[in-house]
DNA sequence: GAGAAATGCGAGAACGTTCTCGCACTTCTT
DNA sequence: AAGAAGTGCGAGAACGTTCTCGCATTTCTC
């Protein structure tokens, strides 16, 4: 048993191999002009020490880490977040690219901190789901240096940055459009805003363009429908947003229809019409944003305005190097939402 | 808008400063002997150009990249590592390291080159959960070199690393009992076998110490009370374990109740029984491992044998970082599971 | 067979830090 | 007042790689 003291590093390889570190260098890099033999030796050299090359000095040479660094929230419930950041983590793989996640839980604080740190660490770009549109001083072009960064999910205004989002103002078109059509006339959206604590009708400020899409989309198709709706706009707090709806369920004039945010939003409503004994798909209806897993196989399945979220992720990647490697700005995208119709909306 | 070719170093704030390059090193670390005026000057300078210190360079250095790396698989359905892995990175930055993850899709295969690229990478340590307990010899320590490493979820016989598991022996004994005094006479457990590839009652080679575990507590608990009962074994394909679990549902000797090994035998369970309207709750009992926001949400509510999955994550870290800075391999460490009762199981 | 071209390789710099020395200068001690 | 101790700082090496030069030596060309 061997204790690994050092790891072998190039010039111990070119030491056993009895030639100069420069040749050892060419002979695995396979760079230069270079004998055949001499490149054997050295392979066996290296094999023999079990050389791995040393990526962190490979970078300071080379003044690239490949290696991205992805800002994100992690949402279990939705699991949106979760799928995009896979889908990035091995689309970058697929380019030779690591990636290094970290987490802002909707916390601008923690987000500041996390671009901070990536910086630092050199990560050759930054994608990034931006917590919030008013507060992106650390955003600014000064701040990240010549570091290319592509937004996700959420665009912001201020900011000339590329982003790739959804399609999410049709997409609640469509869904109202598609409810109507069921004959459902009063309509209510649940929607789920970071930073309210009290659930209110009276619409707060929504620092995610994604969610501003939602509700924008929503009134519009209701106006020209000309029919009964609702914006119930709830926060962090699921017990809260559950009182709220269960107190929407019960009045007299109760929607027939309700509209979810987000997979939070949709299982309080789930949770809400178990207790008052309301079945979806009958004397309820339901339509989600995002799809997921458990609402394709429960029963009633749900109807959802699902969203190409590895699409996303292997989009935005593939414009974080474009930028990395070539150096041109690439065009923001827009996905197209899909509404996916299962058993919870009944037609009345 | 000046184009920041090229970022600035520690030299370009020397210069600025009027010092040398190891006084502004002093300066902005604080370490050695230095005057109050010198660090105010540097920090000035460190200040107007932006400067921000090079953790590439650093880490060289030091021989320290302040990062791990994780190798582990992602479930959107379970969120089971998901969640690990979110608690994972939360904990590392919580000590001041970042997380590269890596995503295997219980392929030994990727898991051989994450492990290596990672380790290419310096990082000063790994969280694996290995894909397999019989292909493992890319975590030899020859391998690894001087880079600790802990397993979590799954232990591994054969090679000797610290580990962070969950008794899900009891706990599969425990959620067995528990039916047996509900009144529940006829289990069936629907395990998910990663490689199998049609479902069957015969006992395939199991490659995950956790299923091993829970398979054999059931079978023990089983044993003990003299009860009838099966274990299907389904792979990957979705569908297929739907078509063997709706098998086994028509027959005329089907089981009051049925435990998954994972969420997504779960909603297996849960769309066939949608199909042939069996009342789950009533007709017929659900116990799954793991639990989730929507298994908690559902109307009925699912029972679930919950693992701690918070607490295994940050454990993890702290037995990687007590290995990385003082060298001493911690023990390994199991967690005890917990039976919540919730709707999904009926007294008969 | 002699100059030209091609080939193989080593020396050494560079990437941006940190940190050990040692030098100069100041402040103490008696 | 003179040696001792303390203070502030700069020079330079080191981490492990890659890559540019230039120098031998070999092979080609007519």
């Amino acid at each position: 048993m061997t204790v690994n003291k050092k790891a072998p590093t190039l010039n111990d390889v070119a030491e056993l191999a009895g030639v100069s570190r420069a040749t050892a260098s060419r002979a695995l890099a396979g760079y230069g002009r270079i004998s055949e033999q001499t490149v054997e030796v050295v392979r066996k050299a290296a094999q023999n020490l079990g050389y791995r090359p040393n990526e962190v000095a490979r970078a300071m040479r080379a003044g690239k880490t490949r290696t991205i660094g992805l800002v994100v929230i992690s949402d279990f419930t939705n699991a949106f977040f979760d799928r995009a950041t896979k889908s990035i983590i091995d689309a970058a793989k697929q380019h030779g690219y690591q990636t290094v996640v970290s987490h802002t839980d909707e916390n601008i604080a923690n987000e500041r901190q996390a671009v901070q740190t990536l910086i630092e660490k050199r990560v050759d770009g930054l994608i990034v789901v931006p917590a919030s549109d008013v507060e992106h001083d650390h955003l600014r072009p000064s701040r990240l240096g010549s570091t290319p960064l592509v937004l996700i999910d959420r665009k912001l205004e201020a900011v000339d940055f590329p982003s790739v989002t959804t399609g999410d103002y049709q997409g609640a078109i469509e869904a109202v459009e598609f409810a109507h059509q069921k004959g459902h006339r009063n309509m209510a959206f649940i929607v789920s805003v970071p930073g309210v604590v009290e659930a209110t009708f009276d619409r707060p400020h929504i620092p995610i363009s994604t969610v501003v899409d939602r509700t924008n989309g929503f009134a519009a198709a209701i106006k020209q429908l000309k029919i009964k709706s609702q914006m119930l706009f709830c926060g962090d707090s699921q017990s809260k947003a559950e009182d709220a709806v269960s107190e929407l369920l019960q009045r007299s004039d109760r929607p027939s229809i309700l509209f979810t945010s987000n997979n939070d939003m949709l299982l309080a409503v789930l949770k809400v019409a178990g207790v008052l004994k309301i079945a979806i798909g009958k004397d309820l209806s339901v339509v989600s944003f995002d799809d997921s897993p458990w609402a394709a196989a429960m029963a009633p399945a749900i109807t959802v305005i699902s969203r190409p979220v590895d699409e996303l992720g292997r989009l935005a990647v593939e414009m974080l190097l474009s930028q990395i490697d070539g150096g041109k700005k690439p065009q923001s995208k827009v996905l197209p939402t899909q509404l996916i119709s299962r058993d919870s909306v009944a037609t009345v």
